[in-house]
RNA sequence: GCUGCCGUAGCUCAGUGGUAGAGCACCCCCUUGGUAAGGGGGAGGUCGGAAGUUCAAUCCUUCUCGGCAGCACCA
């Protein structure tokens, strides 16, 4: 090399010539000392590389500073290799296999005998404190692919041993070093351990298994996180405090909303305050269904096996079952509960769309009746693994707000667009406007013809781009039965839910030989859009009390307003502002208990009453009441009836 | 399901190889108080369950059930 000049463009736009087998530190330091100084990666066509990497032909560079976002990846790699390299002195004879940055930090999977605790961490800390300062630089070298697989087994790194094995063939094997530490890793990193900083923290240790495959061993993974300096850490930090405060379990306790235990597993015991918000939901959903020109339906629970062989579950979810012998249980001690013959099995509905199907089918239908849409609350059970239990979140009895919409292929995007509408609205309506849009395309196992996907997925993407909505393609994750969007919406502290989705389905009408008689006379398959908004309610739910810290919206309050009396001689008013409240369809307490204001202010507000209507003599004697919101000192004493119908007005639902 | 941690009063938690304690909540009494805890008293627990070690187990051991975190799975 060096013979040959290359052109670096730089992200003002400015192109500059320099040898080929120049370096990003080179072109930093041609720039500015400072630049070199603060570099701490480089960006060549987007791609982040070493700063030592020659850079062989004509290509867009940006230096990366450490103060720069894209510096967060680096330190968190960094630090990974750190603390994979501190572990290993302070716990000889642990494997180090492999340590990715995170979204907010980073991991390391280590196979050790035993495994490690929190305790361990300050030791730990401590040591990474050691190397950083230390400050070896990183250097990177290429390395014999046999060579090094000999090396990591030498040294009894079986994991990295055979990490190397599954390379392909084509890539380099890459081994990084920081002083007397060497690991193999496909870079990039900084140039010195130094550079890691002090913002780090390890946080949990938890199993993880060897490549993700519950097969293979377990390993114990370290979690901890890392930023530029202290305060970007100490922010993140309080955000996880938030969303421990905001905690939906702990929240429904508090609240009284809803218990789980442990003879229903997965099940939610919703309590009177809880199943407020339920029905509230529900109806609000119901509302506008039936505006969006659904018709509501139920379905049985209990269903004859014959219909999950034919739909195709009893092959394909059966593990998520639960299935029931249909035979009367024997009473005798003595005896097996059941026979063991089990000629005839039910199994609870997992999913509504095989029941939905047969009440298409009652009856013949004419592409006139399409598109049909079918909508139920469905009750349904699926056997989640105990661990996966999780609160409202992951529950085995859930009630969707499932929908089937039947229609012809040629009807598919305006039904999308529909949907997508219909959606956003109900979003926005709940509190969510962040909403991120994923389009799943054809896996490679999948039932049905190129043609037909073709089709599908145009027929999707068609129904985005009308409304202009952006959207990330997210290849191969289809359902083999057909493409699908799923909608992923974002909460008040920043975190992710997929909640609602579409789903195309063209094998199900198949198996169930759905038919509809078209203009020509013949019979038609029709196609079949699984679709829902908010998922489950009670996983809905959740998120709802978690987005709203508690505080939910008037309209979903278990509790909308409480009068609460001064002293006694109020008692008597207090009731007829509450029965006033009622009869406007109010959700009101009285609170007539001999205690002070301040108690009562202050219990109300820990239980989140977003009003309190506060009444005392001069109300009584005014015909007044003194308000006060949740959250705010402020009081505006108002007369009872327009205090009322103004509440009364805020209270309605937003549809 | 897997790995680790945890399981004491309704709730939040302290504690010890010699059969348990706080705060809040609950009940009673005093207090009628103007916007985030007025005062006093009382009641409440076979320390998740089973087995074992021990003179003695809530505490140590094993098993089991459940919870939590993560993994795997997923709405």
């Amino acid at each position: 090399m060096g013979d040959k000049n290359i052109n670096i463009t730089l992200p003002d736009g400015s192109v500059r010539s320099y040898e080929a087998g120049v370096t990003g530190l080179e072109v930093a330091d041609s720039i500015a000392k400072s630049l070199a100084k603060a570099a701490v990666g480089v960006k060549i066509n987007g791609v982040l590389s070493d700063l030592s990497l020659p850079i062989q032909a004509d290509a867009k560079v940006e230096i990366v500073r450490r103060q720069d976002d894209a510096a967060l990846e680096m330190i968190r790699h960094d630090a990974a290799h750190v603390m994979a390299e501190a572990v290993q002195k302070l716990y000889p004879g642990t494997q180090v296999t492999i340590g990715p940055s995170i979204e907010n930090g980073f991991y390391y999977d280590f196979a050790r005998n035993e495994p490690f605790s929190t305790e361990d961490f300050p030791a730990i800390e401590k040591e990474m404190r050691k190397i950083i300062e230390r400050g070896a630089p990183f250097t990177r070298e290429v390395w014999d692919r046999d060579e090094a697989i000999k090396y990591f087994k030498n040294k009894g790194e079986n994991y990295k041993a055979e990490l190397i094995q599954d390379l392909p063939e084509t890539e380099e094997i890459k081994i990084y070093k920081q002083g007397e530490w060497t690991d193999l890793c496909r870079g990039p990193h900084m140039p010195t351990t130094k550079h890691v900083g002090n913002a780090f923290k390890l946080l949990k240790v938890a199993g993880a298994y060897w490549r993700g495959d519950s097969n293979k061993a377990m390993l114990t993974r370290i979690y901890a996180t890392a930023w530029r300096d202290e305060k970007e850490m100490n922010d993140y930090l309080h955000m996880l405090e938030e969303a421990e405060k905001r905690d939906h379990r702990k929240l429904g306790k508090e609240m009284d909303l809803f218990h789980l235990q442990e003879e229903a597993q997965g099940s939610v015991f919703w309590h009177p305050k809880g199943y407020v918000i339920y029905n509230q939901m529900e109806n609000y959903i119901r509302r506008r269904l039936n505006d969006s020109g659904y018709q509501e339906v139920k379905t049985p629970q209990l269903i004859d096996n014959k219909l999950w062989i034919a739909s195709g579950h009893w092959g394909k979810f059966r593990e998520n079952m639960f299935v029931v012998p249909d035979e009367i249980p024997s009473t005798d001690d003595e005896k097996n509960i059941f026979g063991g013959k089990f000629e005839k099995l039910m199994a609870l509905k997992p999913m509504n769309c095989p029941a939905h199907v047969q009440i298409f089918k009652q009856g013949l239908k004419s592409y006139r009746d399409l598109p049909l849409r079918l909508a139920e609350f469905g009750c349904c059970h699926r056997n989640e693994a105990h661990g996966a239990l999780h609160g409202l979140m992951r529950v085995r009895q859930m009630t969707q707000d499932d929908a089937h919409i039947f229609c012809r292929e040629d009807q598919i995007t305006q039904e999308a667009q529909a949907f997508c509408k219909l959606l956003y609205a109900v979003y926005r309506d709940l509190g969510f406007s962040d909403v991120k849009i994923r389009l799943a395309l054809r896996p490679e196992n999948k039932a049905g013809d190129d043609a037909t996907w073709d089709r599908a997925e145009a027929g999707l993407e068609d129904a985005l781009k009308a409304q202009g909505l952006a959207y990330e393609l997210a290849p191969g994750e289809g359902a083999f039965y057909g493409p699908k969007l799923e909608f992923h919406l974002k909460d008040a502290i920043g975190r992710g839910w997929q909640c609602g989705t579409l789903q195309l389905d063209f094998v199900l009408p198949e198996r169930l030989d759905a038919t509809y008689i078209g203009e020509d006379g013949g019979r038609h398959r029709p196609v079949m859009l699984h679709r829902a908004i908010l998922g489950t309610l009670e996983r809905f739910i959740g998120i709802m009390i978690e987005n709203y810290a508690g505080k939910l919206p008037l309209w979903l309050a278990p509790v909308q307003c409480v009068v609460a009396t001064i002293t006694s001689e109020a008692d008597g008013y207090a009731d007829e502002v509450a029965g006033k409240l009622k009869a406007l369809g109010l959700r009101v307490e009285t609170d007539k208990r001999n205690e002070k204001i301040n108690y009562k202010v202050r219990e109300h507000s820990l239980a989140k009453v977003p009003v309190m209507f506060v009444v005392g003599a001069r109300e009584a004697a005014e015909q007044t009441v003194a308000i006060r919101r949740l959250g705010s000192q402020d009081q505006s004493v108002q007369p009872l009836p327009s205090a009322a119908e103004s509440l009364a007005g805020e209270a309605k639902p937003p549809y």
